[in-house]
DNA sequence: ACCTGAACACCGTTCAAGT
DNA sequence: ACCTGAACACCGTTCAAGT
């Protein structure tokens, strides 16, 4: 018996997308493995890195493979997986995006937009700006669609939940201006 | 005596902004209105209206007139001024976004980007994508923003606060991209 | 209309103690 | 190493009652 850091993260994902980010509670997932909620500190400092730690499970799990050869492709393959990790779960893409905004993760798609802005020939900071707007427009599109289509899910909604067309489009859009800044 | 919403909404702000959003509880604020718990719940129906309140009222104030004349330059004008709006108070961003997502607020400024894009000679599509790609932009740089100044400021930090060239390089990333669709 | 007092059903975290 | 039991210092919200 005695659980490890992996099952208490485990866990913690189930219920976080069973019953949403809000009934993750400490107390909640201690329930959950039949434990006391003081036990969990064995396992973890605090709640904030134990989100830290299902964020990063939530994008090792939705990783998949790089096929493009173009660094413009590879560049959207990184945004739309981010993307698709982000919403396979409930309250995904507000898991990741905290962690991110703590400096506690996300950091291997921002190295490999980076990587693919450099080899396209974009300038360091030019690549550094728009590694940035990548991720920020990869987060803002996938939490305003996430909270769309779990407000749809719940009942009562109107505005429609905008779909994959819309993020990509986005995301072209700042490819266009990425690509008027590579000097050939 | 008695209060009305705007006294609660403004000693609300001023809570906010000197001890953060995770001071800002019902029971501080009400304490420091000298009022129980539960006389809030006659100004407001719960925190969440609360807080949709305080960004409306955080963009409010920070509102300054248009000058720009062309398009473009209006539109990162909206972008500028909704980023200094929210970087006035502490946890600002994290309050209009939030209200934000929530479908609550910053309708306005989305209405000004909109109507500028439009203006621009954009079709119905674009100029929607657009909008929604500055707002996320927008929204993201200021937040980390805010986030890095106010870890800066708590104590040990090593990444720099980034500033405001990174955000206007971003905003104009994707204005090139904008430009690019303009048909003459 | 605006507020009090008391309660309900929760939180995250700490810490001494057990095996 | 992993966990229990009990406590501390809080939360948001409801509701009957007062003026």
């Amino acid at each position: 018996m005695g659980y490890h850091l992996r099952d208490v993260v485990g866990r913690a994902i189930e219920v976080l997308d069973e019953y949403g980010l809000e009934s993750l509670t400490m107390r909640r997932l201690a329930a959950e493995l039949g434990l006391q909620p003081s036990a969990l500190y064995h396992h973890v400092p605090n709640k904030q890195t134990l989100l830290a730690a299902i964020a990063d499970e939530i994008l090792r799990r939705g990783r998949r493979e790089r096929r493009a050869a173009d660094w413009d492709r590879r560049a959207v393959e990184v945004c739309a997986n981010l993307r698709d990790a982000m919403l396979a779960y409930r309250d995904g893409a507000d898991v990741v995006i905290t962690a991110y905004t703590f400096g506690l993760g996300a950091s291997e798609p921002a190295g490999e937009l980076r990587e693919a802005l450099r080899e396209g020939g974009l300038s360091g900071n030019v690549a550094e700006v728009g590694t940035r707007a990548l991720l920020h427009l990869t987060f803002g599109y996938t939490a305003e669609e996430q909270a769309a289509l779990q407000a749809a899910g719940a009942g009562a909604i109107d505005w429609e939940p905008a779909g994959g067309g819309d993020f990509e489009a986005g995301i072209e859009l700042l490819l266009d201006g990425l690509r008027s800044k590579v000097h050939r």
